[in-house]
DNA sequence: TTGTATGCGTTATCAA
DNA sequence: TTGATAACGCATACAA
C-alpha cells in the first residue's frame, strides 16, 4: 500500500526522479542498466503510481464526466457505451452521473465532477430547466452537449439528425400507402423530441397530407408514455399508421395494440426512431430509424479532444445521419432474426447484437417498399 | 480558473487554513466575522476547490469503481442504476468500466480504478477466467463482488437468490399444471446460471418429474441466445412450459415462438427470471423473477462502506430474495399495463416504470395459481 | 547520465 | 481565535 516511488528509487540505488524517467519514458533517457534495477525493484515492490498525485501535478486527470438523464433507459445506456468505448481507446476513464431527469441532480453532479478536476465533460441534457449551464461554462472545462443541442453557444453539439429521419420515417410509411398518420411523440420542452415532430410534418406535408388533421401526443419517451398514448389516440380507428418518436415508446405502443386487439402492421403500421437493441425482438419487430451508435460517440470523443487541444475550437453542430431498418411493424416482411450474423453464443460485442439491425435490405429512400 | 486557496486567503486578509475550516465547517472554530469575509472572497473570486489536492492529501477519493460485464445490457444497467443511486446518497462518484465481456479489458479498468485510487471497488465479473482477481486482492482495496460469486473468499458477494427463485418459477409452471418443462440456461461457466438451473431441477425433483429427461440448453443471456433457443428446443412440442434463466432471453424466446406459430402461453408457458422493465411491455408480458435492484444496489454499498470502517469486516454472501412477479407468460391472467400506478409522464423516477412489477397480486409462493 | 529541489492545492499540526 | 508550516506523491527544471 504505504509504497512510494521513493522506496522504489532506494530499493534500486537511484533517485526517485529516475524512477519516474523510466515509467513515463521521459522526458529523459535513462542508462539500460539502471533502468532494469529499477523495473525490478518496482516489481519487487509491488509498486503502484499514484494516479491522484499525478493528476495534480500535470493538472490532468485522464477522466471525462458522462452526465446522463437515466442510465437505466436502454437508448441512454447504448449511448453511454458507444461513449465509454470511444473514451477508453483514447485512454479515458468515465466518471458517471445520472441525473435522474432532475435538475438540482444533474448540478450537483455537474459540481462534483469540476471538483474532481475531469479533463472533459459529456452531457445530454435532462429536459425541462438546466440550470448548470452557466455554471458549465464558468467553469472553463471543455464540454460537449449530446443527443439535444443547448441554448446558447457554449459547447460543441454531437446528434443524430432526428428531423430529417423521422421525415424518411414517415415517407416509408406512405410509401407503404398510409394516409392517416399520427405522431406520438416525446416531451414538449425537448429540442430533439420536436426536431422530430417537425420531421413528421415535412413528410406529411409533402405528401399533401394536412398534418394539422393529424395528432400529435406529447409525454415521456418511455414505454408507458407510449402505451398510453397508444391507447388514446388509436382506439377508434382514425389513424393506419403512427409515427413513434423512441422505439422505447413504441414497444408500448405495440403492447397497447395488443390489449386493443388492433394488429399490427395490418391496421396500424408503426414506425419509430432510436434503433435500440430491443427494437429487433418485439412481435413484429420495430421498423426504426437507426441512430449510429458508434459514431456518435466516437465524433463526441473526438471534437472533445480537439477542444482540449484548443478551447476556441468550433462549437458547430455535429448531426449523424440516421438508417431506416426496415422491419415487421411497417408492413415490410419481418424478417426471421439472428440467422444471418455468424455465430450466436456470448455478447457479439461490442454493440451486442449489431448484425440484427442490418437483416433487411436498407432501403435508404423508399426501394423496395410494396407501394 | 487558477484561483487557488491562498488567493482566497488573502483577499479576507486571513491564513489559507482559516479559508479550509470555513469550507470543511472544521477542524477548529473560525470566528463568525472571519467567515464572512472568507465567504465573500470565495464568492467574488468563483473559488472552486480542488478535489484532487484534497485527495491526495485525505487519501480519499469519495470514487468507486463499477465493473460492469457490459452497461448496455439492460439488467446490468438497471443494477448499475441502483448502486449509482445508492453511492450518491452517500456522497460517491462512480467511475464506470465495461468490460465488454473481455478479461484483459477488465483486468485493464482494475488497474485504472487501482491507479485513480478508488476507496472501493463493485464488480460483475464478466464469465470466462477473471484474471485480475489476485491482483485486486493484493492492492489492499475495499471490493464486492455482484450478482456472482466469485472463488475464493476475498470479498463480499452480494446478489439474488438465484436458486431459490428459479425453483419458485418452475414450481409457479408446475402449479399452472405442466410438467414437462424445459429450461434455458446461462452460460456454462457462470455461476448464477448453474444456481438457477439448480433451481429447477429442486422443483421439478420434488414435483416427481425427472431433471434428466427434460434438456437444458446452455447459452449467453441475451436475447440472440434465447431466440436460438427456443427455436432448437421448442420446435417439436416437446415441452409445455419452459424456465428461462434471463428477461433477456425471454424476450427471444417470445419472439421465437411468434415466428414458430407457437401460443404463450397456450401452448407452452414460459417464466424466466430478473424483473427488468421490459419484461412487463412483452406480448404476453413475462411472469418473471424480480430482482430487488434497490435493495442489492444499497446492500452492496453498505457492505463495501463496512469494509472501509473495518477491512476485516466479514465477507459473507448476502443473498436477497426475488419476488414472483406474475404475468401473462405462465396463464396468469396477463395485467392491462400502466393504470395502477400514478400519473404517467415523465420518468416515474427511481427505478422506472417500477410501479409496474406489482401488478399482479403477488402470490409469493403459488397462491392464486388456477392449478 | 544522475541526484536535488521545488511546486501542484490541500489539510492538519504547532506555535502564537 | 489565528498564522505559519509540513506533509501527501509525483514530475520536471536545474545543478552536478
Amino acid at each position: 500500500m504505504a509504497v512510494r516511488r521513493a522506496d522504489v528509487a532506494k530499493l534500486a540505488g537511484t533517485s526517485p526522479a529516475v524512477v519516474s524517467y523510466v515509467l513515463n519514458g521521459g522526458p529523459r533517457g535513462v542508462a539500460p542498466e539502471t533502468k532494469a534495477r529499477v523495473l525490478a525493484a518496482i516489481e519487487q515492490l509491488g509498486y503502484r503510481p499514484n494516479g491522484i498525485a499525478r493528476s495534480l501535478r500535470l493538472n490532468r486527470t485522464m477522466t471525462f464526466g458522462l452526465l446522463v438523464p437515466d442510465t437505466s433507459n436502454p437508448f441512454f445506456a447504448q449511448l453511454a457505451r458507444a461513449i465509454e468505448e470511444a473514451a477508453f481507446a483514447e485512454n479515458y476513464t468515465l466518471l458517471i452521473g445520472n441525473a435522474a431527469e432532475d435538475d438540482a441532480r444533474q448540478t450537483a453532479y455537474v459540481r462534483t465532477f469540476l471538483a474532481r478536476r475531469v479533463d472533459g465533460l459529456f452531457l445530454v441534457p435532462a429536459h425541462g430547466p438546466t440550470s448548470c449551464l452557466p455554471e458549465l461554462q464558468q467553469s472553463g472545462v471543455a464540454w460537449v452537449t449530446l443527443d439535444r443541442q443547448t441554448p446558447g453557444r457554449y459547447a460543441a453539439a454531437v446528434m443524430a439528425d432526428h428531423r430529417g429521419g423521422a421525415r424518411t420515417a414517415t415517407e416509408h410509411l406512405l410509401a407503404h400507402g398510409r394516409r392517416r398518420i399520427g405522431c406520438i411523440a416525446g416531451p414538449e420542452d425537448v429540442v430533439p423530441a420536436n426536431a422530430r415532430v417537425t420531421g413528421w410534418r415535412d413528410a406529411l406535408a409533402e405528401a399533401g397530407v394536412r398534418p394539422s388533421e393529424m395528432s400529435v401526443w406529447h409525454g415521456s419517451f418511455g414505454r408507458r408514455a407510449g402505451y398510453r398514448a397508444a391507447r388514446e389516440m388509436l382506439a377508434d380507428g382514425r389513424f393506419d399508421a403512427v409515427f413513434v418518436a423512441s422505439d422505447q415508446q413504441a414497444i408500448g405502443v405495440l403492447r397497447a395494440m395488443q390489449d386493443l386487439g388492433i394488429r399490427c402492421p395490418d391496421d396500424v403500421a408503426v414506425a419509430s426512431f432510436d434503433g435500440i437493441a430491443a427494437a429487433a425482438y418485439t412481435s413484429p419487430a420495430l421498423t426504426t430509424m437507426a441512430q449510429p451508435f458508434d459514431e456518435l460517440g466516437q465524433t463526441a470523443v473526438r471534437r472533445l479532444l480537439d477542444r482540449l487541444d484548443d478551447p476556441d475550437a468550433d462549437t458547430a453542430s455535429s448531426v449523424l445521419p440516421v438508417d431506416l431498418v426496415a422491419r415487421g411493424s411497417c408492413g415490410c416482411p419481418d424478417p426471421v432474426v439472428g440467422d444471418e450474423s455468424g455465430a450466436d453464443g456470448d455478447a457479439p460485442a461490442p454493440g451486442d447484437e449489431a448484425g440484427l439491425h442490418t437483416d433487411a435490405p436498407n432501403p435508404g429512400d423508399d426501394a423496395g417498399v410494396p407501394a
